[in-house]
RNA sequence: GUCGGGGUGGCGGAACCGGUAGACGCGCAUGGUUCAGGACCAUGUGGGGUAACACCCAUGAGGGUUCGAGUCCCUCCUCCGACACCA
């Protein structure tokens, strides 16, 4: 007898292990999450950020993301929308190169080893995955595509090949994007990276720069990251202003944000890579610029940041007051910022610190109304940096710096002498790797074609980039490289020929030469042009991840189509992305670079829309006892273990249960057991026989307490407002809170039950499913549409009526709804609690909050 | 330095427009159940105070506005994140 108990009991339980596995095979095999995407009524495109397979396997980290998302997928679902959620894997690129290299495997059998993996754990999510329609960068199926997209950006004038100085990451030995150097470091490995002038492709991602900006007010994003992009676009406001050369011809135009310290100007400040110096022949000032460009980050910070200058030898003019000012060549200007030229004074401390180096002298020309200050200003011993009055400035004397900064502008420009200039913090974006693992950039150089049109090149000045040709259509015979001396022109691979396949090879690893390992396998770069069929080389170089990750989401809903990249039809009726829901780590590549393509994209004829995520959400990151997951700390949490153990159902929660999803969390405390247990409880009260057959078969009107309505609508209110704003966090409490009123209860209803399934179920999608069958009800849960909620029955909850004394709570009376002022005045000072407040009986003032509180005052 | 976000029990975190601070969960305590362990169930759980109430104190610190402040304003401390020689 014991044993028989003993063993129904154990087949009684909740045993995530069994129900997840049936479930899942289940719904796979009936195609459950499938959308007919031709023929969808009410399309509804649930995106998530597509990881990386640089790992053995998933982390809680990506969990919680993908989890998150397809709980807002589900719940869209049962709103009645056809939700169309993919999955992929952002498998080329840097990060599983070197992995591979890790592992002392190729990059493209680890990859697929990763893959497989990473794909056998999502299934374990329980997740509406359509896998049909999973996406890989790294097949050529899809970088095909990558390529063509490139070939479109050249023949718009987006993409150039130019000689700029660049980050080069030593230990990667590759090139970076302005975006993926940290601090001074490469992004993926921490090195410290180095200055190199290397021809490279570039895309031209600062002629959208105004519209990334503007754009940002009109769409749905997580405040932070649109603060993040403007930040990085970095628009700034200010004043071109030209110096003539003294003794010569050359002027030079430098750039301020303070035009009103024009009148302080006493020296000129030229960045190394200014195309000005290139023309002095001084030999020091050469072998200065030199000297600069070699410079690490590194050294720059050893040397705190010490800054260094050579003075050229000529003056400029003040074009204000037509003082004679040196000009001087500084590391501390950036070639990429402004004009690449900016004037000294004694209202920057940059400029100060500069200038008591090489004792340069300063003059102050700005000062505040205070008069103590106004002494400290003038005798330059403090640097005054803000706003004030002006000083010694000519007909400018007594204006505000506002007002100046207007006024000198107005009069540079009357005279022709400068102009009001708009720069940005945003550089182009450089799309090329010296590295394997990625799509090659489909370009074929030709030395015959280059000769047979050298006619068509007007300008034989080749020694800058190729940045302000002029744009058109038809690039060929005009663009051309110089390779060891020789030009080459510029042809693009033909469509037809797409892909440009990556062979195999064995010899993958980065050679650290400038060149990719692509560039030392002849079979790969010994080609024929496509245009003269005479022999020519190709690119060696591969593109940026980033690239193959900037067009995906157009992919996954037309993966059917061999021949185009995407379907316009397909294409307007999906897109934009209706959520888009990701890591704020990429809040200023992979969005801004996703934004920018659209933009080409929708310029070029090709979609009809410039934003390609209507609504964008960002999620908070899961850490290990405070500090973030990753590899190289070897703190990486496994969400395996936790499948096994807790089920894939308590695990979604779980990490939903955390906190807010904008805010992440800390993986593991021991809370875990508390989801653990709540789901535990559910099953029993639902396998309870009495449940099952008694109470549970009466009608609701019947048999159910109106609190426990009262609630159950309360319940649906709460968690479907938390839903839509992502406070999944809070959903999870209030229904747990529901649950404990039911199973208090004992009267519990079957709708009751029901309904607390229904909207647990995007959280516990197996479990609600089972639960759901043992209740005797027909169907998928996941087909019922979600709870609507009666406002007329939650108003017939008794009201709790907040009663204080002075602002502090004494009392807290149950009355009903519609009680006046007068009658709760009365009622409280019936209260012994309040009476006793009021020796004379009577308030002296009453704050009466209708439906909520009412405060008696004393005083 | 600049920009952004925080500081609430032992812990994760709740708290709509200013209106019962600490929902929900973890942990802990006591009791029940069990051969035992676990699991489970019940009750309690910010601090002080009380037999129990009452009452007092409490949302990083200090001040202010208000009938009433975690929430609004000012000053300061502190932590985290992003960017950083950007003129």
């Amino acid at each position: 007898m014991a044993k028989l108990a003993t063993i129904r009991e154990h087949m009684e339980r909740y045993n995530p292990q069994e129900i997840e596995g049936k479930w899942r095979r289940f719904w796979e095999k009936r195609k459950a999450w499938k959308v007919n995407l031709g023929r969808a009524k009410k399309p509804y495109y649930n995106l998530m950020m597509f990881p990386y397979p640089s790992a053995e396997g998933l982390h809680v980290g990506n969990v919680y993301a993908f989890v998150g998302s397809d709980i807002h997928g589900r719940f869209q679902r049962m709103w009645g929308h056809d939700v169309f959620e993919p999955i992929g894997f952002d498998s080329f690129g840097i990060h599983s190169e070197n992995f591979a290299i890790k592992k002392g495997t190729h990059p493209k059998e680890q990859t697929a080893k990763n893959i497989k993996h990473f794909t056998e754990q999502l299934k374990q999510l329980g997740a509406l995955f359509d896998w049909d329609r999973a996406v890989i960068t790294s097949e050529p199926e899809y970088y095909k595509w990558t390529q063509w997209l490139f070939l479109q950006l050249y023949k718009a004038g987006l993409a150039y090949k130019g000689k700029a100085p660049v980050d080069w990451c030593p230990s990667c030995k590759t090139v970076l994007a302005d975006e993926q150097v940290i601090e001074g470091k490469c992004e993926r490995c921490d090195s410290v990276v180095l200055q190199k002038d290397l021809e490279q492709w570039f895309l031209r991602i600062t002629k959208y720069a105004d519209r990334l900006l503007k754009n940002l007010e009109t769409i749905d994003w997580s405040e932070k990251t649109k603060i993040a992009q403007r930040n990085w676009i970095g628009r700034t406001e200010g004043t071109s202003i030209t110096f003539k050369i003294e003794n010569s011809k050359e002027e030079i135009k430098a750039f301020t944000t303070r035009a009103d310290t024009l009148y302080g100007a006493t020296f000129l400040v030229l960045a190394p890579e200014h195309p000005l110096i290139a023309s002095v022949t001084s030999k020091g000032i050469q072998e200065y610029v030199e000297a600069a460009k070699r410079k690490t980050e590194l050294e720059r910070r050893a040397e705190e940041k010490e800054k260094t200058g050579v003075f050229t030898g000529f003056y400029a003019i003040n074009p204000l007051n037509k003082e004679k000012i040196p000009v001087w060549v500084a590391d501390y200007a950036l070639m990429g910022y402004g004009t690449g030229a900016l004037f000294g004074d004694a209202h920057d401390e940059r400029d100060v610190e500069f200038a008591r180096k090489y004792t340069i002298p300063l003059k102050a020309t700005v000062i505040t109304g205070d008069k103590k200050q106004d002494q400290k200003i003038l005798s330059l011993e403090q640097c005054f940096t803000e706003y004030g009055i002006l000083v010694d400035s000519g007909p400018f004397t007594g204006m505000t710096s506002r007002e100046a900064m207007k006024k000198v502008t107005e009069w540079l420009t009357e005279k022709g002498l400068g102009e009001s200039k708009v720069t940005y913090h945003l550089r182009d974006w450089l799309i090329s790797r010296q590295r394997y693992w990625g799509p090659p950039i489909p370009v074929i150089y030709c030395r015959k074609c280059r000769e047979s049109t050298k006619h068509k090149t007007q300008s034989t000045n080749k020694s800058q980039n190729t940045k302000h040709k002029s744009q058109t259509e038809d690039r060929y015979g005009i663009d051309y490289v110089v390779i060891n001396g020789v030009e080459y022109a510029i042809v693009l691979v033909p469509e037809k020929d797409l892909p440009v396949r990556l062979p195999k090879i064995k010899d993958f690893r980065p050679t650290g030469t400038g060149k990719s390992p692509l560039a030392s396998v002849s079979s790969f770069m010994k080609t024929k042009c496509p245009v003269c069929k005479g022999s020519a080389q190709r690119e060696t170089d591969v593109s940026d991840t980033f690239l193959d990750s900037a067009w995906y989401f157009l992919r996954y809903p037309c993966t059917e189509y061999a021949n185009k990249p995407f379907d316009k039809k397909r294409i307007k009726k999906w897109l934009p992305v209706s959520m888009y829901i990701g890591g704020h780590e990429h809040a200023v590549l992979h969005l801004l670079y996703t934004r920018f393509i659209t933009m080409a994209l929708e310029d070029m004829g090709y979609i009809e829309f410039g934003e390609p995520f209507k609504k964008f959400r960002a999620h908070g990151l899961i850490t290990k006892e405070g500090t973030k997951m990753s590899k190289s700390r070897g703190n990486v949490v496994n969400p395996d273990e936790y499948f096994v153990k807790y089920g894939a159902d308590t695990v979604r929660t779980y990490l939903m249960f955390l906190g807010p999803m904008a805010e992440g969390g800390d993986w593991p405390d021991k809370g875990i057991v508390g989801v653990y247990r709540f789901f535990n409880r559910l099953w029993t009260l639902v396998a309870k026989p009495s449940l099952a057959t008694a109470k549970l078969g009466l009608a609701s009107e019947l048999a159910s307490e109106l609190v426990n309505e009262v609630l159950r609508h309360k319940t649906i209110k709460k968690v479907t407002e938390d839903l839509e704003n992502l406070r999944y966090n809070t959903a999870i409490a209030a229904l747990m809170e529901y649950f404990n009123a039911l199973q208090r209860s004992d009267k519990a209803t079957r709708e009751q039950i029901n309904t607390l399934l229904i909207l647990l179920s995007p959280f516990a999608p197996h479990l609600t499913e089972e639960l759901w069958g043992k209740l005797g009800n027909k169907g998928s849960i996941h087909n019922q549409p979600w709870p609507k909620y009666n406002p007329r029955i939650l108003k017939e909850e008794q009201l709790r009526l907040v009663v204080q004394v002075n602002g502090r709570v004494r009392e807290v009376l149950s009355v009903a709804r519609g009680i006046s002022e007068k009658e709760a005045v009365a009622l409280a000072l019936q209260q012994e609690k309040i009476k006793k407040w009021f020796p004379s009986g009577k308030p002296k003032n009453v704050v009466f909050i209708k439906g909520r509180l009412l405060n008696l005052v004393s005083y």
